[in-house]
RNA sequence: GCCCUCGUAGCUCAAAGGACAGAGCAGCAGCCUUCUAAGCUGUUGGUUGUGGGUUCGAGUCCCGCCGAGGGCGCCA
């Protein structure tokens, strides 16, 4: 917001150098650390080291020449446009602004930018994001929520900052997990259907539980109990050979009760205002990833170990003329001729590629297939895609349970959709208690937001990379480091404004009146303005690093800075016209700010709570 | 055996190679006749696993060691 002050101090300092016999060096611009004023900050340090590495050093130490230099460059500087004083601290040099004009020029910034405020040019690059690839047949758990919400946020930043942005998903729809719940249920269930979409769901991954228990070889099992075992396993076996040569009655079996496990799966991403722009089928990428195969075959890159009873494999450090190993050796096609994960990943990115014109492909995958996304990446290298190379994995960090990991085949999972109905639960239970007032009929919406806000912010103020160990009260914890306390900033900024339309008998829809920021500003009013400077730089940083802790981060310390604002400060209470009218406006811009920051997270917040 | 993560307050987590390592939870002490207390203020709590190295400067980068988790050709 400042660049071009900061250029103007830049190039004076380069003059500087240029006449006193200083190496040029590449200046490196930080906050200051804290002050009651804005400012920015310049360090001397590298500068001194350098000059001394060119043997022009005055034979002082580093630290001290380099706040020599900045003392002088303080003298040379003299004065700058909107820079209210100088100050050189140590070996840093301090630009602090002017407070009205900074304060005016960020309120209006947002103000006038609205919901845009925060976003970044248009990049002139198209990047998909494939997330929410739970398998069919299964229940939704927050282990699947945790990579929706990941990647639903990434695609927000990403778009934020100037990508233009593709949401894919990929579900599992096919292998044999999905054909053990179609053996089952044809087995046993075969008419049954229970009523309610997220209740034939969970009795879908109910059938699976029970089914794995009948296949799985138990201790001490008797001949009976064996003979029984296999017999049951061979019919699955028959099953999926059957759904391979397309048998019309497989198929109808397959599509009807995976239709079951999408009804589940897209009311679950509409509770989480998840819009997927395009859905690619497992099942979809199984045939024409088969033509692949022989394509590298035909190239040298895969060997058939066929003739041989093997598999069709790829060395990739081989093929790569790596010596140590690092992707090793994978299987891209089984030796019966049917396809992996691996195969189908490659005629999947071929399609996001070919047909998606992709230029940067990310995948929301966790952390446990690292090995194979990097495989994944190298043979499409190997294949002749320039576009490898800007393919990234986000790899996040699992979920488990406090009593260890989950497993769907043992039916140990904590369900998105029990989470979601027990923070309903909760949050009711809190309004009742501290806004008795708010009408029934609002009450439903208004727990939905807060109790997703909870839910959504304890997955993404976590770093990616670290694994979460799900505790339901910490997830739906609502006071502190918690979604609700930054939804309840928003509320409160939204409550002063909304008295003061009522006040002045103003509609919501008219722009407040002008404001400046001519005189004293408290020190929170200035700690405020400060944080909501910080936000169009994070959404870069975070779009960057793919990242959403950053704005996670970011927004919690921009509600701490509102409450501690609203605490001490004054708004409708203040005597001055003027200043309640800049204080307002201080508002307004503040309750944006955590809109769109929150926006990012999937986080909506209340207009109360 | 090899590879990938990670190790920071009692607990859960932050910290572009920069100024004093910060929050929340838990603990302690205060603040509701006020724009919503899902809040605010104060306070207790640290040799950043360990030993070296690079750098003017290291929680951050490099190497060794210790410890935890994950992965390694016909699962996804």
């Amino acid at each position: 917001m400042f660049e071009k002050e900061q250029q103007d101090i830049q190039f004076r300092i380069k003059a500087f150098c240029a006449e006193n016999d200083i190496p040029d060096t590449d200046l490196k611009w930080l906050p200051i650390p804290f002050s009651g004023e804005w400012g920015i900050s310049v360090s001397f340090f590298q500068m001194a080291a350098n000059e001394a590495k060119a043997g022009k050093g005055k034979g002082l130490p580093v630290p001290q020449r380099a706040a020599q230099i900045a003392e002088m460059v303080k003298n040379y500087i003299g004065a700058i446009s909107n820079i209210s004083h100088i100050e050189a601290v140590k070996a840093y040099l301090n630009f602090y602004f002017s407070t009205p004009e900074y304060a005016l020029r960020v309120v209006d910034t947002v103000l006038e930018s609205g919901k845009s405020f925060g976003s970044g040019a248009p990049k002139g690059e198209r990047v998909m994001v494939e997330y929410a690839q739970p398998n069919t047949h299964h229940s939704f758990h927050i282990g699947h929520a945790r990579n929706t919400m990941l990647g639903e946020t990434l695609a927000r930043i990403v778009q934020f900052a100037g990508f233009e942005t593709v949401r894919a998903s990929y579900p599992g729809d096919i292998g044999l997990g999905v054909i053990t719940v179609i053996w089952a249920y044809d087995k046993f269930y075969r008419g049954q259907e229970p009523q309610g979409v997220h209740e034939r769901g969970q009795w879908l991954a109910n059938i699976y539980v029970e089914a794995t228990r009948l296949l799985e070889t138990k201790e001490g099992e008797t001949e009976d109990e064996k003979k029984r075992r296999e017999a049951y396993d061979a019919e699955r076996r028959e099953l999926y050979k059957r759904w391979d040569a397309g048998d019309p009655q497989v198929r109808q079996l397959w599509l009807e009760t995976r239709e079951w496990s999408l009804d589940e799966l897209k009311d679950i991403l509409r509770i989480l205002d998840v819009k997927i722009d395009v859905w690619f089928f497992e099942s979809e990428v199984d045939e024409p990833s088969k033509a692949i195969v022989d394509e590298l075959i035909a190239r040298d890159i895969a060997t058939d170990e066929r003739p041989n009873g093997g598999a069709v494999i790829v060395k990739i450090d081989e093929k790569l003329g790596l010596t140590k190993e690092k992707y090793r050796t994978n299987v891209i096609l089984r030796s019966d001729g049917t396809t992996l994960y691996l195969t189908k990943d490659l005629a999947l990115a071929k399609v996001k590629f070919e047909q998606f014109h992709v230029d940067r492909s990310i995948y929301v995958v966790d952390v446990r297939q690292s090995l194979h996304m990097q495989q994944t990446f190298a043979i499409l290298k190997l294949w002749g895609f320039p576009q490898a190379e800007k393919c990234y994995h986000l790899a996040y960090g699992f979920v488990s349970l406090p009593e260890g990991a989950m497993s769907a085949r043992r039916g140990r999972v904590a369900l998105f959709k029990d989470v979601y109905d027990e923070a309903l639960t909760r949050v009711l239970a809190v309004i009742a208690e501290k806004n008795p007032g708010m009408p029934e009929a609002e009450r439903e919406g208004v727990a939905s937001k807060i109790g997703l806000g909870a839910l959504s912010y304890s997955m993404l103020s976590v770093d990616n990379n670290k694994d979460i160990v799900f505790d339901i009260n910490e997830a739906l914890n609502f006071d502190g480091h918690t979604g609700p306390y930054i939804q309840n900033a928003y509320v409160r900024a939204n409550s002063i404004l909304k008295k003061f339309r009522a006040e002045r008998h103003m509609p919501d829809q008219d722009n407040l009146p002008a404001g400046r920021f001519d005189y004293v500003l408290d020190i929170h009013e200035v700690e405020l303005i400060e944080q909501i400077t910080r936000f169009p730089n994070l959404v870069q940083q975070a779009a960057g690093e793919y990242r959403p802790l950053i704005i996670a981060a970011y927004v919690y310390d921009l509600a701490n800075s509102f409450h501690s604002f609203y605490h001490a400060v004054q708004v409708l209470q203040t005597d001055t016209e003027s200043v309640k009218i800049a204080r307002l406006r201080l508002v307004a811009a503040a309750k944006q700010t955590i809109a769109n920051a929150l926006a990012l997270l999937g986080i909506t917040a209340p207009e109360v709570m």
